[in-house]
RNA sequence: GGAGAGAUGCCAGAGCGGUCGAAUGGGGCGGUCUCGAAAACCGUUGUUCGGGCAACCGGACCCAGGGUUCGAAUCCCUGUCUCUCCGCCA
């Protein structure tokens, strides 16, 4: 969440940006400036008569101890008074401190002065491409029916264990998944991230640390028994293990990858565009995740940029970069970039990673600092990726690697497939 | 699931209800010594809110939330977590 100073600092320009992200600022930052006046009085008045109280408080032990029982005894009644009017103020306080809480929750990130208006997908900017989507003919088989005709996936098996959106890999299919697991671990270790295992459950501290919560819920599946949730993407933990922690600055970059499943309810989704492998409740990813400084987050968005896109090179997908527009942003990131291959049967671009970075938005929720070069605290930025999300990618090596009886599969992943062909 | 123990600063580990933001040791940082290093010795070593240009001053913080008290790290209640033993178990 952005800090009430950041909000004072920044007033006009936060308002101009976050009208970006289609979000009226004005009138909800008015009030949050007065919450805090207040919240600067009262406590103002509060450390005064604390401040009294407890140089009453010493000297009454003095006079106790001097054996002046009567005078302490005259002190204690001034205390008792001096308590009952910082009662109140206490309440005032812990209410104002509730209710500012409550209302900066509510602001998305600030967008990067980069980020394009809009409101649509339509919006989004290409900066990069690469590849030339294959064109196919209309014989072109989608994913979801060759996965059955090679007997690799099986959605209805799916259906039956769990429900839609779980589907069961057989076979090739599963081997596949495994392999390329593998792959974006490996590639990941060879660019300087360490793996890590994370638990797929978290508790709703690092819920909210990312910005799921509170506002999300909906979307995690939630086990009330023990009041945690399975994590719609590993960011969720790889990013909580800082919550909560002052790193040192001259760790950054700390880079972090994992690979685990992530469930998603997704209610509300619908329709032809989530057939097949195209939106599943259960998937698996491998992320990676920065904590880096502000200066350097940028750049370092950049970098994280160019390594999905290496891997896109690696596995031959054609591929292009969008710069996410203000309307299609996630309410935590101040700059994100999607990258979308080319699914050759659907005629369609699929997204498959999302790189994005959060400033010190999620930093400021779950207090992960950093000593800067003056010796003061300071938020540290967060950034994360998908590197990558594999049901879209198998869904596009399927596609766009068809052939009459066989699915080839790329160079890369031979060594880690141990097989050059689906059939 | 049953029984018990505990939660203190970067770590280890003390702490009679008042002078405790907290002993001591280790680590870290600075210095003396040294060609350099080690050892030894000396010094230093928290977060946060408010006021002030600043030096500085005041408040809060010893798991969390309540309570007793003029006064709580210290006493009481509740919650959370951790550890040990038993049971179950990949």
């Amino acid at each position: 969440m952005l800090s009430v100073n950041q909000i004072r600092e920044n007033y006009q320009d936060y308002i101009n940006r976050l009208a970006i992200k289609n979000f009226k600022a004005q009138e909800l930052f008015n009030e949050i400036i007065s919450l805090d006046d207040l919240r600067k009085q009262t406590q103002k008045e509060s450390d005064e008569i604390l401040a009294e109280s407890n140089n009453l408080s010493r000297e009454i032990g003095q006079l106790f101890k001097a054996g002046k029982a009567d005078e302490a005894q005259k002190a204690k009644e001034r205390t008792a008074e001096l308590k009952e009017r910082n009662k109140e103020l206490s309440e005032i306080l812990a209410n104002t401190i509730a209710h500012l809480d409550r209302l900066l929750v509510t602001i998305p990130n600030v967008p990067h002065q980069s980020v394009p208006a809009g409101k649509l997908a339509e919006d989004n900017e290409i900066v990069n491409s690469w590849g030339e989507p294959a064109v196919m003919d209309e014989t072109a088989i989608p994913h979801w029916e060759l996965a059955t005709k090679y007997d690799i996936i099986d959605f209805e098996l799916g259906n039956k264990i769990t429900g839609a959106g779980f589907p069961v890999y057989k076979g090739k299919g599963a081997r596949l998944q495994r392999a390329l697991i593998n792959f974006f671990l490996d590639r990941a270790a060879d660019a300087g991230f360490k793996e890590v295992q994370p638990p797929l459950m978290v508790n709703e501290a690092s819920g909210y640390g990312t910005g799921q919560l509170p506002d999300k819920d909906g979307q995690m599946y939630f086990v009330n028994e023990d009041g945690l949730y399975l994590i719609p993407t590993a960011e969720v933990p790889v990013t909580n293990i800082y919550r909560n922690t002052i790193v040192n600055a001259t760790d950054f970059p700390i880079k972090n990858t994992a690979y685990s499943a992530c469930f998603r309810r997704e209610a509300g989704s619908y329709g032809k565009d989530v057939r097949g492998l195209n939106r599943l409740h259960q998937f698996d990813k491998v992320e990676i995740v920065v904590i880096d400084h502000p200066d350097h987050s940028y750049s370092m968005l950049e970098e994280m940029s160019s390594y999905v896109q290496s891997l896109l090179r690696d596995l031959e997908l054609p591929y292009r970069v969008l710069r996410l527009c203000g309307g299609d942003m996630s309410f935590t990131s101040a700059l994100t970039y999607d990258m979308e291959v080319y699914s050759a049967a659907q005629k369609r671009w699929l997204e498959v990673s999302s790189v994005s970075n959060f400033e010190s938005y999620q930093s400021t929720r779950m207090k992960l600092r950093f000593k800067n070069d003056e010796g003061k605290m300071q938020m540290a930025h967060t950034l994360n990726g998908s590197a990558l999300a594999l049901p879209r990618i198998v869904a596009a090596l399927l596609e766009n690697n068809q052939e009459n009886d066989r699915i080839r599969i790329p160079k890369a992943l031979i060594p880690y497939t141990g097989f050059e062909f689906i059939d």
